[in-house]
DNA sequence: CTGAAAGCGCTTACAG
DNA sequence: CTGAAAGCGCTTACAG
């Protein structure tokens, strides 16, 4: 059996090339009888067009490729999520590449995955969005990228990130009007610019109830549930115990809970726990998990439409916008014990 | 600044662009010279080849689909996982791709996808690794694929899955080893062959020990969250109730863990609870969920391999291997007590 | 409304 | 070891 391709559809039907070519794109200027009689040869020859020969008379592949490096897989999940909603929207596809930032073949690994596949556009996730490098790479190879919760300030182009440090603000004086006092802090990932945030929020919220800072309550996480379990182990065994706890996002707040539960300490009722981004393990455990909704999909929707746009039109002013992050208050936080 | 392209190398190096190409694709038969020489002038000229054209010329794009449609999070999480530690290792990338089994456009929606992008293969998860319709569709189009997790016999392609029976029958003998005869049994998606495969285990399990198998005691579920804390309320509504619950995933075990805590009703001294896939939650929760690891990463990834290779070299024939599903014990599960 | 020509940037098959 | 020609299956720019 034969291909079927452009010209034997022409040669069948009996039109030039460049007639198929215009049914195929529903552009106008084809007579309804013209366009009839291709369309019927379409389905008798089971005509299907070549995706990589238009690419390349085009110049594009309609994919977008999304990279990430995130120890936390429902940020991933989420931020996939949130891509494909808009890329389905535009008839785009999406190509996902996991890598690491700390490799020192990052520039290498992209590359490669340039030259393998023509992508039209990247789109970037912490902590790939904050590398200067990785964004001089990207301009330098004149790839239309877009950054998803990116602190980098100076850099022209698209860019939604959603307003971390006030949620940590925010939620930290939820704990203190509680009551708390000895709040012991999580922190993520150094890599990611939402730790240095999330810190910030909690330390300006304190000062501004005139709590002291102390450092012993602070562990050094890095977003993962490991990591989590390895802070709470710290924070649990201070003398005396911290009151509430708040980690930089919900799976290391659960291992908190784990860890709690697990040595017989209440929760809320001689802990407060609190998390960061409502994951979905946030309400599936019990206590659910006061937290801060970040809207992962949201961002990584408008960032990839915005990309879309910006690949079709690029006369465009780049998008940047910073969305806000809410307080979701659930079981696992409650006002001190007197005791 | 004009396009470099394999023209203007093979101009500015003064060789032939199919010199070019041979040094472009490390084949022997250039002289160390030329090769020499071909080298300085890519760096010269920062020449990167283009994936587009180099598909068209070769028929084939280098990247597999990965076609899901899954309540589950961490199941899609651990088949891209698999799948893209086998397309790295090829130089594949890996395109995602979900929709839904129920819509009447299912194969519309895929034409769609096969239109806008050339894949190479395509590996189908469940439910789609059962879609007789599906299969029928990607073999008239003459697409590879390769099916996980797919309980289809008669079909001669590419298939890994684990003993989802025999797992689900183990777990039920560990529980009724326990002393428990009361065994609820949450059924997953009815869509899923795994669904039919872990309830016949159930079943079996109880019939060798002599145990009436009761409807009463068997909820229906769909493999989400959300369905096990529905399936959990009529559970734990029974009267009396059981003292164990199997449920056909992790997701739901969690949540009937959720909702038994909520009631204050003792896991697993007074209701045992176990799972199936051994997924993270499973042990992001306290007490941590007695389950059946079901290889997810391994299937998918051997899969992808099989696929790939099966591209280059289609006289293979299929390759089909079923792995063993392994009991994790737990703190969810103990010997009933004897009250 | 329609088409002939040139081109997208590579590789394949062949000749020398 | 090297290259000229043809081709992959489309679209673009132009002419009529």
């Amino acid at each position: 059996m034969k291909k079927v391709t452009i010209n034997s559809v022409a040669e069948y039907a009996g039109v030039s090339k460049k007639t198929v070519s215009r049914v195929l794109n529903n552009e106008p200027n084809v007579s309804p009888a013209t366009r009839e009689k291709v369309l019927k040869v379409f389905e008798e020859l089971n005509y299907k067009p070549n995706p990589i020969a238009r690419g390349l008379a085009q110049n594009r592949s309609f994919i977008i490729g999304c990279l990430y490096d995130n120890p936390s897989k429902s940020y991933i999940t989420r931020v996939q999520s949130g891509a494909l909603e808009a890329c389905q929207k535009h008839s785009y596809n999406l190509l996902i590449h996991p890598c690491e930032l700390r490799g020192q073949d990052l520039i290498d690994n992209v590359e490669q995955l340039l030259t393998t596949s023509r992508l039209d556009g990247i789109v970037l996730t912490p902590p790939f969005s904050d590398s200067n490098e990785l964004i001089a790479f990207l301009k330098q190879r004149n790839i239309p990228y877009a950054r998803v919760a990116s602190a980098i300030e100076g850099d022209d182009s698209i860019s939604i990130r959603s307003n971390d440090e006030q949620g940590a603000f925010e939620l930290t004086e939820h704990l203190i009007n509680l009551g708390h006092t000895e709040i012991a802090f999580i922190k993520g990932h150094p890599d990611h610019s939402a730790t240095e945030n999330r810190f910030s929020g909690y330390q300006k919220a304190l000062a501004k109830h005139g709590i002291e800072y102390r450092e012993r309550l602070v562990a050094e996480g890095n977003f993962s549930y490991h990591s989590g379990a390895d802070s709470a182990k710290a924070i649990l065994d201070l003398e005396p115990r911290p009151t509430a706890v708040f980690a930089s996002n919900d799976y290391m707040a659960a291992a908190v809970l784990k860890l709690a539960t697990q040595r017989e300490i209440k929760v809320p009722e001689q802990l407060s726990i609190a998390g960061f981004d409502n994951a979905p393990i946030a309400r599936h455990i019990w206590p659910g998990l006061t937290t801060i909704a970040q809207p992962v999909e949201e961002m990584t929707r408008i960032a990839v439409e915005e990309l879309i746009k910006h690949i079709t039109q690029p006369q465009e002013a780049p998008f940047q916008q910073v969305l806000e992050a809410k307080l979701i208050t659930r079981e696992s936080t409650k006002a001190r014990s007197s005791s």
